[in-house]
DNA sequence: CGTGTATACTTAACACTGTAAAGTAAAAGT
DNA sequence: ACTTTTACTTTACAGTGTTAAGTATACACG
C-alpha cells in the first residue's frame, strides 16, 4: 500500500471517527429519533449525504456506538476484578451495572432500547465483543462461587447468569424508563440494595428440599 | 342532553374506538415509528387530520392503548388470585407477567418500551388504574407472605415488590429485545423458572445474619 | 319551512425526515 | 498532460407529524 493511499484511509477513519463523536453527542442530548442525519452533518460540517460513504444508514451508526457503550461498561464491570471473595466481587458488579445504566443512560439506552428493527447483535457469536465480556464477567463470579461451593448450582450456570442479568437489567430499566413512580426517592438505593441482595441470597441460599 | 346530542357523542367514541383498533393493529404489525398518521387514516378511511380532532398528537394515542395494555395483564395476573398461598399465587403471577410480554409482545413494548418523550405514566397518582392494579398484585401477595411469616421482612414491602418486579420486568425485557441469544432455546424456560425461584428463595430465606 | 350556526370533516401547506441518483471538482496514477 | 479514481455535493423523491383555513352537512330555532 502507497503512502497516499495510507494516508488516504487515515483521513477515512478520522471523518468516521468524527461522525461517531457527532452522533453520540447528538443523541446523548437529543435522543436517537430526534437527531437527524442533517444535524449530524451539520455539526462535522459535511453535507448529509457524505455520511452515507461511511455508514449504511441511520442505525449502523447506532450499531457502532452502541459496541463502544458495551466497551465502556466492560471496563467498568472488570474495575472490581480485584474483589477476591466472587460474591461479593458480583454485588459490586451488580450496582456498577447500575450505576453504569444511571450515569450513562442514553448510552444504556442504545445499548438495550433502541433496537431500531436491526440490531440482532447475536452475540453469542461473537465471543469476543464487548458485550460478551459484561456477560461472562457476571458468569465467572458464578462459576467461581460455585467452585468455592459458595453458590448452589441450583441450575445450568448460563441460568444462573441469566437470571442475575435479568435482575439488574430489570432494575436498569424500570429506572430509566421512569417506571419507579411508585417508590419514594428516598428508597430507590434501598431498591437496588435489596434486589442484589435477594438475587444473591437466592443463589447462596441452600438447595430446595424438593418437597413437592 | 337531547337525542341528537346523544347519538353525536356516540358517533365520536365509535370513531375513537375505531383509531384505536387501527393504530392497536398498525403498531403491533409494524412497530410505533414505521406507523404514520396518514396509515391510520387510510385504515380508518378518513383523512389525516380527523385523528387531531380525537387525540391530541401520535403519542396520546399510544398513551391509550398503554392503558387498554395494563387493562389485559391486570385481567391476565388477577386470573391467579384463586392460589390461596401468596408466594405460589406470586410465583405463578410472575409466569403470567412472562408470558404475557412473550404472547403480547407489542403491547409489552408499547406498555414498557416506547416512551415517545412523554409517558410519565405518574401511576403514583392514579391509583386507579390499570398499571396500579399490576403492581399492586404483586405487592399483595407479599404483604400476606409477610403476615403468614413465609416471607422474611428484609425491606420496605414497596422495596421488596419493585425487586420482584425488576426480576419478571428484566427477563421480558432481554427476552423481547432478542438479548437471550447466549441461552439455548432449551433452557430459555429454565431460566424463567430459575429467576422466580430465586427470587422467592430470596424472599423466603431467614433474614441475614448480618454479621459485617 | 327557511335561515343561521355549530359540527365534522377535508384540503392545502409547512417544515421536517431518511435516502438514492446524478453531478462536480480535485487529487492520483500513468 | 491526460485519464481514472476518489471524495464529496447538489438535487430530488417520497415520506413524516402537525397546523390553518376552507367546506359541506346536519342541527336548532324563528
Amino acid at each position: 500500500m502507497t503512502p497516499t493511499q495510507q494516508r488516504r484511509q487515515r483521513e477515512k477513519e478520522n471523518l468516521r471517527r468524527a461522525i461517531l463523536d457527532a452522533a453520540r453527542e447528538l443523541f446523548i442530548s437529543e435522543g436517537y429519533d430526534n437527531v437527524s442525519m442533517r444535524k449530524i452533518a451539520e455539526k462535522i460540517e459535511y453535507s448529509p449525504t457524505t455520511i452515507y460513504l461511511h455508514f449504511q444508514d441511520k442505525s449502523e451508526i447506532l450499531k457502532a456506538l452502541c459496541d463502544e457503550g458495551f466497551l465502556l461498561m466492560a471496563a467498568c464491570l472488570e474495575g472490581v476484578n480485584s474483589i477476591e471473595d466472587p460474591v461479593e466481587r458480583l454485588r459490586e458488579g451488580g450496582f456498577r451495572y447500575i450505576q453504569f445504566a444511571k450515569q450513562q443512560p442514553q448510552y444504556y439506552v442504545i445499548m438495550f432500547e433502541m433496537q431500531d428493527n436491526a440490531l440482532e447483535m447475536d452475540m453469542a457469536k461473537k465471543t469476543e465483543s464487548a458485550g460478551y465480556r459484561c456477560f461472562s464477567f457476571m458468569m465467572r463470579c458464578i462459576l467461581e462461587g460455585i467452585d468455592q461451593r459458595i453458590i448452589t448450582p441450583s441450575a445450568h450456570p448460563l441460568v444462573l447468569t441469566h437470571s442475575i442479568w435479568a435482575g439488574v437489567h430489570g432494575a436498569a430499566s424500570l429506572t430509566l424508563s421512569g417506571r419507579l413512580g411508585m417508590l419514594p426517592q428516598e428508597l430507590h438505593q434501598a431498591f437496588y440494595d435489596n434486589l442484589l441482595e435477594l438475587s444473591i441470597r437466592g443463589l447462596t441460599a441452600p438447595a430446595p428440599t424438593n418437597s413437592n
